[in-house]
DNA sequence: GTGAAAGCGCTAACAG
DNA sequence: CTGTTAGCGCTTTCAC
């Protein structure tokens, strides 16, 4: 069963190693020091180079030499169990790493935490409530300054016990407790913004082709249409607005009744049901935009940007939603729109492309 | 800077504290041992349950009483300074988080290293060198394990300096270097699945779009057609060949030349391509699978399972490519085919669905 | 069975 | 300017 060490290992061990000393017992501070003719003291103000105290240049010279002869490296847990406080941020994810766009969170979060000074621990929990207990545990015993719980759709979520030991903030999702610090997108906002995209255009008789299964993306979505048009003096027609099941499939499906409603445009609730609308469209031989413009929702790059045509959309700021709860956790908020109630609500950004054209009488 | 204390914090701080005690300054090993009224070193050996040394039925009790009412929790820092190795294992990625499918390498390498024991440590790099320099240096600090190298994309690269002072290997990508640990898909097998798909339904007369841009998959995937066209006993024909930009644009684009061809089928470089190429085919009026059988290659999800017909493809393993590369790490191979030079090959994975279907005059 | 004591590698006063 | 000296929280011989 052990394979492997013979093709692995055997090739080239007799090579000299000039970078890598063979370093039988890791090279410490004090190894540090006695090669230099100095205190431990003394070697760990320059390493950390603190400017309170003054070194003279010639015995930090003799530091940094030993330090780079023996290849010293500091031990990052010896530093933060005397320092008591880790440079450690957790982010536990129900399955961020699994969606496909949804992984932004990540690359936000690790940005962000990255130029803080602060490392990533990450835990997917793929939603196993043990499994979700046991990484919380877990990063609590490495002294997390903080975690990072989200989810990969927004959504409510109750709070895990253990979540409580530390600082923390919810991303992509929110409590029902007051006073809860979350960071979400701002789906009414995101709903008017696509709105917009398609008033903007002179349409007046639009459709919502709104999601089957409950969410705050639904109502909230639904609301920003409805602001959007008020705002614009179009009456709010209750019968232009669908509902389908999310998906490509669902949004082909919906073509015919959409049909049946008159209208010259219709905004989808994301994106996978526009590429299924863009089909059904298409079997009836209309064509987009001329015949129907579209915008949907989520700007998922694979589909949205490659679309015939390219999908006009709005973003769920992902990456945002992730650097934001760092931010957030970490007591640094600039200015963004933190509410009264400790949750910021992210702006979803229009990214307009080419599935909607100017209405020809407006 | 310090603001927040306020929305986040006031809401309800006279509330009882059943389980989380004001803990003004962490509870301790030494404070459980005091108040259980024995000695830190029984208290540790309760706490791991060592079963070398028994303790007193009495004794136990009273020392996981006094754990649980003053809610203490191990210092992971504490112990990993005294056993000298830590459990992390690192995993650095030049952009495995921001692309759609390719966050699974992560996910699979969570969840592998958590089987074992290990947490892990991330790091986006987005392919910035200095970033990537600092992440390694970072996680060596720490004391990782090992670190698991990812790119996202399949790939040759070079080893970055630091990273040679931890053990690691190679996830998506192999260096040049023999001997050096890898975890790569096996693209030559993937072609040979894919062109299968087709070859099994009767079709003789293949073409392979291939991508424009090298890299070991181009190589790959043809090489696996060619196998499996000449396995088939079906003789390879250059002219079945063609080269476009591997995206939607690129597939859509090809769509003539490839008619050009009298083909019955094609083999599409990936997903995206074969997305295109829908439209193209589309426009000619032609049908999928009855006039053109496709087959893909990614298995990216949101496309191949969406579209009209859902696209046979074959599967990038990504999580199992982030699994394998832990057990690697760990040394704990079980059977993988670790080829004799130390890169594994992992398998892709067909996934079929109703984009092929069998030729009329096989 | 259980306690005392010596460190793991590093930082932080406080002397000199 | 630099060395001494305590620990940080935990594990681990080795006595009692």
């Amino acid at each position: 069963m052990s394979s492997m060490e013979n093709g692995a290992e055997v090739p080239a061990p007799a090579a000299r190693a000039p970078k890598t000393p063979e370093r039988a017992h890791p090279v410490t501070l004090r190894d540090v020091a006695e090669a230099a003719g100095v205190s431990t003291a003394t070697v760990s103000l320059v390493v950390n180079k603190k400017k309170a105290a003054r070194i003279a240049e010639e015995t930090r010279r003799r530091v940094q030499d030993a330090i780079r002869t023996l290849g010293y490296r500091p031990n990052a847990m010896a530093k933060t169990l005397v320092s008591g406080t880790s440079r450690f941020i957790g982010l536990v994810a129900d399955g961020v790493a699994t969606t496909p766009f949804a992984g932004q969170i990540i690359h936000g979060a690790q940005d962000e935490a990255w130029k803080h000074g602060y490392a990533l621990l990450i835990a997917n929990t793929e939603g196993n409530g043990e499994l979700e207990q046991d990484a919380i545990q877990m990063m609590l015993e490495y002294k997390v300054r903080g975690i990072l719980y989200s989810t990969w759709f927004h959504r409510q979520t109750d709070i895990p016990a253990p979540l409580r030991e530390a600082g923390f903030v919810l991303v992509n999702c929110f409590s029902n407790e007051p006073g809860t610090r979350a960071v979400v997108p701002d789906e009414v906002q995101g709903g008017r913004s696509a709105t917009e995209i398609l008033l903007g255009h002179g349409h007046r008789k639009i459709a919502f082709i709104n999601a089957t299964i409950p969410a705050p993306a639904k109502d909230g979505r639904l609301q920003g249409y409805r602001e959007a048009l008020e705002k614009a003096g179009v009456p709010f027609d209750p019968e232009l607005v669908l509902e389908a099941y999310p998906d490509q499939e669902g949004g082909y499906g919906a073509t015919s009744d959409l049909l049946t409603r008159g209208v010259s445009a219709v905004f989808c609730y994301n994106d996978r049901m526009a590429m299924g609308l863009y089909d059904g469209l298409r079997e009836h031989g209309l064509s987009i935009p001329d015949d129907m413009a579209v915008v949907g929702f989520d700007n998922q790059e694979v589909i949205a940007a490659h679309l015939r045509p390219p999908l006009s959309t709005v973003s769920l700021p992902h990456y945002e939603l992730g650097a934001a709860g760092v931010r957030m956790l970490l007591g640094l908020d600039g200015a963004p729109g933190t509410a009264t109630d400790g949750v910021a609500r992210i702006n979803c950004p229009a990214v307009e492309r080419t599935s909607v054209r100017a209405q020809a009488h407006a």
